[in-house]
DNA sequence: ATAGGGTTAG
C-alpha cells in the first residue's frame, strides 16, 4: 500500500504512514460504554423497523411518546418527517433529561427487557438518546445483535447518521455483516463522507473491512472525489488479496474516472480478466464523460465482440454519448438494435433517444418515437420539452408540455427553461406565477431558471420580487444562486444590487467572482473590474477561462489596450490556459476598438484556431466604426463565406459599395438580400413602468398609446434639434431617400420606449430600457441630449453592455 | 447470503 502510495507521489500522504482517515473531533464521543454503543445502535435499527411497520397508524403509546418528547422540549423528530429535525438534538446529546425513573436493579432480565421495549418503540432521536444515558448508567449486559441484520437499508436523515456514526465508532468489533450495511447506508445518504469516516474507523481498528465494503466504498471515493483516500483504499484492497476482485476493480475504474484520471481508470479495465456489463458500462460513461466520444464507440464494438450482451443500462449510456457527440448515423442504428431486441419499453431508454434526437437536431425522429409511445412517462415528455427547446421550437415543445396529463416541477422547469432560450423570459415567469398559483413548490434548479428569465428579461422590479422570494423561501444561502442573483441584477442595469448580494455572500467561489467581475465590466467600470481580478490572488482563487473572457472584456470595452495585453499574456503564461476562440475575439475587439486594426488582423492571421463568424464579425464592426473599408470588406466577405445570411456583413458590405460610389454593386448586394429574404433583425426595446413590461418594435404603432408616443417623439426631436441635434442616419441601408431614412432612424424602438417613459414620467426614477441590439450612434446621442435637456437619468441595456445616461454624457464615455 | 453501471429541468 505505501509502495503504492509513493510510486505516484502525489499529495501530502506520500510517505506519511497512516491507516484509514483521521477523525474529526466532533464526532468522537467520549465516555461511551462500547457494549451500551452497541445496545443502542441496534435500538437504533429497531426503532426504525418498528417505525416502518406502523408506517401509518398512530398507536396510543406513539402518541404518548410524542407528547411526552414535547414537554420536555424537544421538537426533533426523524420517524415524522413533517415535526422537522432540529439542531436541538445534538445540543441535548450530552446532557440527556430523563423522561423516567432509574432502576435499582439493573442487571435483572426484566429490567433488560423494559429497556429494550423501550429502545424498539422509541420515537426521537432525543428520547434515544436519553435512553442512551439509561444504559451508560446502568451498565446493561450487552444483547444479540440478531436485529441490525435487517435494518440500516432505511431511508436516513443526516444528522441521525450521524449520530449512528458516533454510535458506530464505539463498537469495538463489528461484525463485516453490520459495517458494510452501515457503510452502504452512508454512502447513499446526503452526506457520502461519513462513509469514509466509518471506514476509517473500521481501518483504525484494523478489521472489520472484507471484500464487500471496497465497491461501497470506492463509489463515496469518486463522489466526493477524494483521489488520495481511493489511492489508499485500492492499495490496501490489492494487500488484501481483492486486487483482482471483478466488483472490487470495477469499483477502482469507477473511482478513478470520477477522480479526473480516465487513464488510471483504463489502466484497471485493461488489465481485468473478466469484464461484465457493468464494467464495460462503467469505463464507456468515463470516456463518456470526458467527451472522449470515439473511445466510447469504439469501446462499445469491443464489448459486443468479447460476447457480453448490451442491456438497457448500457445502451442508454452509449444513446447519451451519440446525443453528445452528435452522431445521428450511430443514434439510428442503436435505436433499431433496441427495437430488435425489445428493450425500447424502458423509460430510460426511451427519453436516452428523444434527448439524443433532440441534441441531433432532430425532432422530427424523435417525434415519430413519442407518437409510437403507448404510455407516455414524464420523464420523455420532458425530453421531448427540452429537444424542442434545444433546436428554437418554442410552440412544439408547448404543446408538449400542454398534452401531458401528470406534471412534475421538471417539466415545468424544462418548459421554463425552454421559454428563457427562446428569448421569452415574460412567458417563463408567466409559467412561475402559475406554479404558485397551483402551489407547486419550486426547487433550486427552478429559482436558477427563474432568476435567469428575471436577468433576460432585464426587469429590475422583477428582479427585486425574485430576490425577495429567494429569501422568503429559503434559497438565500445558496451558492449557486446567489451567483445567479449577482447576475441578474447586473443584467436589470443594477450594480448596487450586484455588490450588495456579492458582499453578502458568506461563501464565494470563481463563478462569483468572475460574475462579479463582469458586472462591473458591462457597467463600464473597468478599473473596478480589474481591481477586483487582481484580488483574486490575494482571495487563493485560481481564475479561469471564463474569468479571463471577463476580464478582456472590461479592458476592450474601455479601452485599456496595455492592460488587455498584459492580461491576455498572464493567462498563457502564469495561468497555463490556452487561449479559444473567445479569448482572440476578445483581443480582436480590444485592438479593434482602439483603432489599432492592423494588430488586430494580426492576431485573425496569426491564431491557430480558425476564426469563427464572431471574430471577422468583431474585426468588420471595427472597420465600421473607425471608416476602414478595405480590411472591413475583407472582414465582411470571409463572413459571408461562414454565414451567408449574415445580415450585419450584408448590409455592411452593400454601403460600403454606396460610400466609395460603385453603385452597381451596392444594388447587386441589396438585390441579392432582397433575393434570400435576408434583412436585418428587428429591433425591439422595453421598458418596466408600474411592475408593467411594455415591448416596441421599431416603427411599429401596435401600443395602445402610439399616436401619443409618436406625437412626443416628434415634441422631442424638436427640442433636441435646438441644441444641435441632427439625425444620424450613416448605418442604415442606402436605398432609401434621406427623409425614410431620417424615420429609419427616429423610429428606433429605444427612442419609441423612451417617449413612452417620458410620457408615463415618475417622480425622480430614472428610465430604465432594454434593447435587443446594439445601440446606434444617432440613438446614443440622442439619449445623451434626453438626459441633458430633461434633466432625467436613463439606463440604456444593449446587446453587450450598459450605458448610463445622466447630464448629457454616457458611462461609456462614447466608447461602446 | 452482502457489492459495481443509466434517463428528463441547470
Amino acid at each position: 500500500m505505501q509502495r503504492f502510495a509513493r510510486s505516484r507521489s502525489i499529495g501530502p500522504v506520500a510517505g506519511e504512514r497512516r491507516r484509514g482517515f483521521l477523525l474529526p473531533d466532533q464526532l468522537s464521543v467520549s465516555g461511551w460504554n462500547r457494549r451500551a454503543s452497541t445496545f443502542l445502535l441496534e435500538a437504533f435499527v429497531c426503532r426504525r423497523l418498528a417505525a416502518l411497520s406502523e408506517k401509518r397508524r398512530t398507536s396510543n403509546r406513539t402518541k404518548h411518546l410524542q407528547i411526552r418528547m414535547h414537554e420536555s422540549g424537544g421538537e426533533d423528530d426523524d420517524l415524522f418527517p413533517a415535526n422537522g429535525f432540529g439542531a436541538q438534538a445534538m445540543a441535548t446529546a450530552s446532557h440527556p433529561v430523563l423522561p423516567f425513573t432509574p432502576h435499582q436493579n439493573p442487571a435483572t432480565s426484566h429490567h433488560h427487557h423494559h429497556l429494550h421495549h423501550q429502545l424498539t418503540s422509541a420515537t426521537s432521536l432525543t428520547h434515544l438518546k436519553q435512553l442512551h444515558a439509561q444504559i451508560l448508567r446502568s451498565n446493561l449486559p450487552l444483547p444479540s445483535t440478531s436485529l441490525l441484520l435487517h435494518t440500516l437499508s432505511l431511508s436516513s436523515s443526516p444528522l441521525s447518521l450521524s449520530y449512528s456514526l458516533s454510535v458506530f465508532t464505539h463498537i469495538p468489533k463489528p461484525n463485516p455483516n453490520l459495517s458494510n450495511k452501515l457503510l452502504r447506508e452512508f454512502s447513499n445518504s446526503r452526506e457520502p463522507y461519513n462513509t469514509l469516516l466509518a471506514y476509517s474507523q473500521l481501518r483504525g481498528k484494523g478489521l472489520g473491512v472484507d471484500r464487500f465494503c471496497f465497491p461501497t466504498v470506492l463509489k463515496v471515493v469518486s463522489r466526493v472525489k477524494a483521489v488520495i483516500e481511493g489511492m489508499e483504499v485500492h492499495g490496501l484492497a490489492v494487500k488484501l488479496g481483492f486486487g483482482d476482485d471483478p466488483f472490487v476493480e470495477t469499483g477502482l475504474v469507477r473511482m478513478y474516472e470520477g477522480c479526473g484520471r480516465i487513464l488510471d481508470a483504463r489502466r484497471v479495465f485493461d488489465k481485468m480478466s473478466h469484464r461484465d456489463v457493468v464494467t464495460w458500462s462503467v469505463m464507456i460513461n468515463g470516456y463518456s464523460q470526458v467527451g472522449l466520444f470515439d473511445d466510447v464507440l469504439a469501446l462499445f464494438e469491443a464489448m459486443k465482440s468479447s460476447n457480453v450482451e448490451p442491456d438497457e443500462v448500457i445502451f442508454s449510456s452509449v444513446i447519451s454519448a451519440c446525443g453528445r457527440a452528435r452522431n445521428l448515423s450511430y443514434g439510428k442504428a442503436i435505436h433499431e438494435s433496441i427495437t430488435q431486441s425489445g428493450m425500447l419499453t424502458d423509460p430510460y431508454l426511451q427519453s436516452a433517444l428523444v434527448s439524443m434526437y433532440g441534441s441531433c437536431g432532430s425532432m422530427e425522429l424523435a417525434q415519430n418515437l413519442y407518437d409510437q409511445l403507448s404510455t407516455k412517462p414524464i420523464v420523455v415528455s420532458t425530453a421531448m420539452i427540452s429537444g424542442y427547446s434545444k433546436n428554437g421550437q418554442v410552440e412544439a415543445a408547448r404543446l408538449i408540455f400542454d398534452q401531458m396529463t401528470g406534471k412534475d416541477l421538471v417539466c415545468w422547469s424544462a418548459m421554463m427553461s425552454c421559454y428563457v432560450e427562446s428569448e421569452k423570459p415574460l412567458e417563463a415567469l408567466e409559467l412561475f406565477n402559475q406554479m404558485q398559483v397551483r402551489r407547486i413548490k419550486p426547487d433550486k434548479v427552478t429559482m436558477l431558471i427563474v432568476i435567469s428569465a428575471c436577468a433576460h428579461l432585464g426587469a429590475l422590479k422583477h428582479a427585486k420580487w425574485i430576490h425577495e422570494y429567494v429569501d422568503r423561501h429559503g434559497f438565500g444561502g445558496d451558492l449557486r444562486v446567489n451567483n445567479a442573483l449577482i447576475d441578474m441584477y447586473a443584467k436589470c442595469g443594477s450594480l448596487e444590487g450586484a455588490i450588495e448580494v456579492f458582499d453578502g455572500m458568506p461563501r464565494k467561489n470563481v463563478v462569483t467572482w468572475t460574475g462579479m467581475v463582469t458586472a462591473l465590466a458591462i457597467h463600464g467600470e473597468a478599473v473596478n473590474a480589474l481591481k477586483l481580478f487582481y484580488q483574486l490572488e490575494n482571495e487563493n482563487i485560481k481564475p479561469n477561462e471564463v474569468t479571463f473572457v471577463s476580464v478582456l472584456y472590461a479592458c476592450s470595452h474601455s479601452g485599456l489596450v496595455d492592460e488587455g495585453r498584459k492580461i491576455f499574456a498572464s493567462m498563457v503564461e502564469e495561468y497555463n490556459i490556452t487561449p479559444k476562440l473567445v479569448h482572440y475575439g476578445c483581443m480582436v475587439d480590444l485592438l479593434g476598438r482602439a483603432n489599432l486594426l492592423t494588430e488586430a488582423f494580426e492576431i485573425v492571421e496569426q491564431m491557430p484556431l480558425e476564426p469563427n463568424v464572431v471574430i471577422w464579425g468583431s474585426l468588420m464592426a471595427a472597420c465600421r466604426f473607425h471608416d476602414e473599408f478595405e480590411l472591413g470588406e475583407f472582414a465582411a466577405k470571409r463572413l459571408l463565406e461562414l454565414d451567408p445570411d449574415h445580415d450585419g456583413a450584408h448590409v455592411f458590405s452593400s454601403n460600403i459599395s454606396a460610400k466609395e460610389r460603385r453603385w452597381e454593386d451596392a444594388r447587386e448586394a441589396r438585390i441579392l438580400m432582397k433575393q434570400k429574404g435576408i434583412s436585418k433583425e428587428r429591433g425591439w426595446s422595453r421598458i418596466e413602468l408600474n411592475n408593467e413590461v411594455h415591448e416596441f418594435l421599431m416603427g411599429a404603432r401596435n401600443h395602445e398609446q402610439a399616436d401619443e408616443i409618436y406625437a412626443k417623439l416628434n415634441e422631442v426631436v424638436g427640442e433636441l434639434k435646438q441644441v444641435g441635434y441632427a439625425p444620424n442616419t450613416c448605418n442604415v441601408l442606402v436605398d432609401l431617400d434621406e427623409d425614410e431614412k431620417e424615420k429609419a432612424v427616429l423610429w428606433h424602438s429605444e427612442k419609441l420606449a423612451l417617449c413612452y417613459g417620458l410620457i408615463r414620467e415618475e417622480e425622480g426614477s430614472c428610465i430604465r430600457i432594454v434593447k435587443n441590439l446594439r445601440i446606434c450612434e444617432d440613438c446614443h446621442t440622442f439619449m445623451k441630449l434626453v438626459s441633458k435637456v430633461h434633466q432625467k437619468n436613463i439606463i440604456v441595456r444593449d446587446r453587450t453592455r450598459f450605458h448610463h445616461y445622466k447630464d448629457g454624457l454616457c458611462s461609456c464615455n462614447d466608447y461602446w
